[in-house]
DNA sequence: GGACTTTACTAAACCGGTTTAGTTGAACAA
DNA sequence: TTGTTCAACTAAACCGGTTTAGTAAAGTCC
């Protein structure tokens, strides 16, 4: 495609490559104005371009970082990789996206093909299955940003919405429309801390107003398999939710699918806050109050983390943590009686 | 990070470079069983893993291709992507995502980056303004393939959605429901093929049923100004359409944001069909009826036909069209009266 | 037993750059 | 006049592979 190389350009301007080497490096003061002069020129001429492959063959980096998410499909998902690609573009860096489809064992050989292709760094929203396999390519050098998930707390550097202030916010609003059976429907959180963190958010609030915790409250949904108890059962338990707090989009999305079915009104019968904006929320039956991450942001600050990690060895790690702000609109309502 | 190399494997398996290279290009018969066997062992030892940069330096190729889209932000652009990518995997390529905005500047300027980076091949869903910069680079030997847009015709391999029968399909249901007043909400078509097609699909079902074109439904809307003519007045216009069909999501966003704000409904005062899938669309107030492309099918078809194009030089050009298909829900009914 | 193949390798050039260690000629100081 | 410094370069090694041309030893043929 490109034939151009930069013995072409040394010959024309009749100089050796190292010169042009210097030149295309900005070391100008190793040679003289005119041979400057004819170096730019014969590169005007030939319309050289290096090859960075060359480049980076030498300098032993590739100027490019991986990204592994479950799915570049999901609404949030795409405006962090926004972001992440808009920083690189900043400091000339590009992004391979690999999509795991939340199987553990395609995170592992996406982790593979990065290190095997030499990326210079990973940021990845992980399973937590795969901690140890990262740790090796930690331990060999690789720099790691987590971002979205954190598990055993062993993740080093790691940038995450603060999920607990916005967990305690969402179940503040909630009762300060005066809800006080808040159901909290989470995927199992024993050994994923950043669901912890929202499950003691959510208890915080509801300790600071003094309402006790009731275990029936605590609702399950798995991706496999759906909730634990249908949402209509959990309504008409003894436990009597007037609110749900919905920890995930996914969450939020097939506990509406239930709702529609039953013909259960939302804010009427149940209030309802979500985790996770939701797109084109206005042109909803009833537009869903969020409780709403800032992907994009997630995005340019795992990458402006991984990049000083990446050219600074010997930088601490760091945690970040993301605002959550409370999107109102119109499902959650004072309960009824 | 990773220092184990060739030369390594080689020293510990007793034998040259070239040997080694050898065995790692499956030329098995270039050398002996028990050489075979030391070279296993050795790289098994070494934990070795070529060094793809290396060896595509030597190949005059980088198993990249770059895509370049407006926003790898909306719902049917992931969708691409993620059919890109998914395609890209089973062929040891990596795909490099560009995002224009909508900016033809942008546009340019990303493919002159992913020309410069020495990309197999380029996937792009171009403005029509830089076609002169892509055939420059087609002529160079980039192979490209266009997707989503077909501008002056000059496109040489593309692969769309086939927008005439689509937008005849579209039409032609709203006319079975009884509607004869179909106004046609469209951007700017007269120098885009891909855009102009709808509008011949849409004239030629009103023709099929004799159904004369009024010129005043034909309606025109902006990226960065919106609607010519305000979605209230065109309804109240002595044209006074019965049913919108609009041109993509962004127009059908901010038709339902206007009708939304005039208390319009749907489809009781106006029927309503999109082109382009709407994401949780079960949830809206009133359901919208859509014909939907299939954006992961094109995303792979693209890559398919660049991988072909980047594999064999000498091979003609395509055009492939990929079928739409109606969805209905709720957004359309017969006209009043 | 000498010529011709075949087998099993290796040396060295090559891909397109970067970098280090020299080299050359002029200017300057003692 | 000689030694030293400096400006302005260049040759060659290097990055980590691939590939081509070549070679030594063993096997085959007549």
């Amino acid at each position: 495609m490109i034939k151009v190389k930069l013995i072409d350009v040394a010959k024309l301007a009749s100089v050796s490559k190292s010169t042009v080497s210097q030149y295309l490096n900005g070391r100008f003061d190793y040679m003289s104005k005119e041979t400057q002069v004819r170096i730019r020129a014969a590169i005007k001429e030939l319309d050289y371009v290096p090859n960075p492959i060359a480049r980076n063959l030498k300098a032993d980096k590739t100027k490019t970082i991986g990204v592994i998410v479950r799915d570049i499909t999901g609404f949030d998902t795409s405006h962090t990789i926004r972001g992440v690609d808009d920083y690189c573009k900043t400091s000339d860096y590009n992004a391979l996206i690999y999509n795991t489809d939340f199987d553990p064992e395609i995170e592992a050989k996406s982790l593979e093909a990065l290190y095997q292709l030499r990326v210079d760094g990973i940021i990845i929203a992980s399973s937590g299955k795969n901690n140890k396999l990262i740790s090796e390519y930690i331990n060999k050098g690789m720099p790691v940003v987590h971002f979205q998930l954190e598990h055993d707390g062993s993740e080093k550097n790691l940038i995450l919405s603060d999920y607990r202030q916005a967990a305690f916010d969402a179940t503040e609003y909630l009762i300060q429309l005066g809800h006080k059976k808040i159901c909290f429907v989470t995927q199992d959180f024993k050994n994923v801390k950043s669901r912890n963190e929202r499950y003691l958010g959510y208890a915080a609030a509801l300790e600071q107003h003094a309402i006790p915790l009731d275990p029936q409250l605590i609702q399950y949904w798995q991706r496999e398999t759906g909730f634990e108890h249908s949402p209509k059962n959990i309504i008409e338990s003894s436990a009597a939710p007037t609110a749900f707090f919905s920890q995930h989009l996914a969450i939020t999305t097939e506990l509406l699918t239930h709702l529609n079915q039953e013909n259960i009104t939302i804010p009427d019968d149940i209030s309802l806050i979500g985790f996770d904006d939701i797109p084109m929320a206005e042109f909803f039956k009833v537009p869903i109050t969020v409780v709403k991450q800032e992907p994009y942001i997630i995005g340019k600050e795992a990458t402006k983390l991984l990049l000083e990690n990446i050219n600074d060895k010997n930088r601490h790690f760091q945690k970040i943590m993301i605002s959550c702000s409370i999107t109102q609109r119109q499902s959650c309502a004072p309960p009824k009686g």
